[in-house]
DNA sequence: TTGATTTCTTAACCTAGATCAAGGGTACAA
DNA sequence: TTGTACCCTTGATCTAGGTTAAGAAATCAA
């Protein structure tokens, strides 16, 4: 079988161990949508509704501070999560955009659908558990870099990941990811 | 009853419910310990062996860079949770200090105990999804402000707070925790 | 109570990266 | 195929916060 939706199982079961009827409830919970490139599926002031996962292309997250300046604050590709938890776990209007960077298509699963999830298939729980516990690492990693470490040094760990979003999306989307501005960026791999 | 343990089952009961049966499993699976201010709980190249929950006193968790200076990443009062989740979850050695600022007590509980624990309770689960989902929020909200905030933004933010952790720890943390020199933090202060 | 350590403040100077401005390249829409 | 928007680069200048240094104040151990 080789639905796009089973990569979803895949990297759950990197995880916890799923039977298949597990795998075909999780399946059953989620919507597969398509987008074009720069559609957005979520702007400030409406409530976050789904988390989304990313089967094929590549998402953002942004916000846009008084002076009109945009800062991204996630960039992901295919095979991951993207959402606002803040807006979504609370059901309150979000402060981000969500927008897709290239055509992309997604699976998506509403509030309350994952809260029935869960007493479904409790072995989710444990899932996002480990999810969460992982971005929160993640999180403080790259909060720990952007206080500490040069923008240079940055954007070289990028660069070492070998992640092929580099080659994927505009400069000027990196250079707000590493918290920086396009010139400095450019300035730096002018240095190498 | 009043023992401090039952702290910890207060915090938990805010997320999910737990029967009798539960409270007690849980509190069996923690065990109480005392330090006095400046403890080390964890020092770099050591496995973090525990998960902590702070009954009282204050914790922070800091790494120290190729110079010599330290960077605090965790401030924690009590009623709190702290670790080196990283080191904890892949049972591979800290880069991380954690140490009391205060003579405190805590409750912890091992990797392994907290998996039987997780058998035992499985909402235990849950209430970790729910703690790491809101920690990751946080952290996120961390990483944007100090990518696109002032310093004397961060710092205000914290006093609106009104965190009595202020009033608790020496300036020179609060300023590592903010990402900037003691001597800045105090230039701020002066100002208003 | 007293010296020793730690913490906080202030001042002079420095630097990474921001801002402002302008020109050239590239890609897609008509 | 051409024009229009976006994207990238480069240079000149500016600034928030870092660095270095030194003294004052507070805290602590004996």
């Amino acid at each position: 079988m080789n639905f796009p939706e089973h990569k979803l199982i895949y990297y759950i079961q990197k995880w916890v161990d799923l039977s298949e009827a597990d795998a075909a409830s999780i399946l059953a919970a989620f919507e597969p949508i398509a987008v074009k490139k720069k559609t957005q599926l979520l702007a400030p002031q409406e409530v976050c509704r789904y988390v989304y996962f990313i089967t094929s292309g590549s998402m953002r997250s942004y916000h846009i501070d008084q002076k009109g300046t945009e800062h991204i604050y996630q960039l992901r590709l295919e095979n991951s999560w993207i959402s606002d938890l803040e807006s979504f776990f609370s059901q309150k209007p979000s402060k981000y955009y969500i927008e897709s960077m290239e055509d992309s298509t997604l699976l998506r699963i509403s509030f309350d659908r994952l809260e029935m999830l869960y007493a479904e298939v409790p072995k989710m729980e444990r899932y996002f558990r480990i999810l969460f516990q992982k971005a929160y690492i993640n999180a403080l990693q790259r909060l720990n870099s952007t206080m500490w470490d040069s923008a240079e040094e940055r954007y070289q760990d990028m660069v070492k990941e070998n992640c092929d979003i580099l080659q994927r999306v505009p400069q000027t989307y990196i250079a707000s990811y590493l918290g920086i501005t396009p010139e400095s960026l450019s300035r730096i791999r002018k240095k190498k």
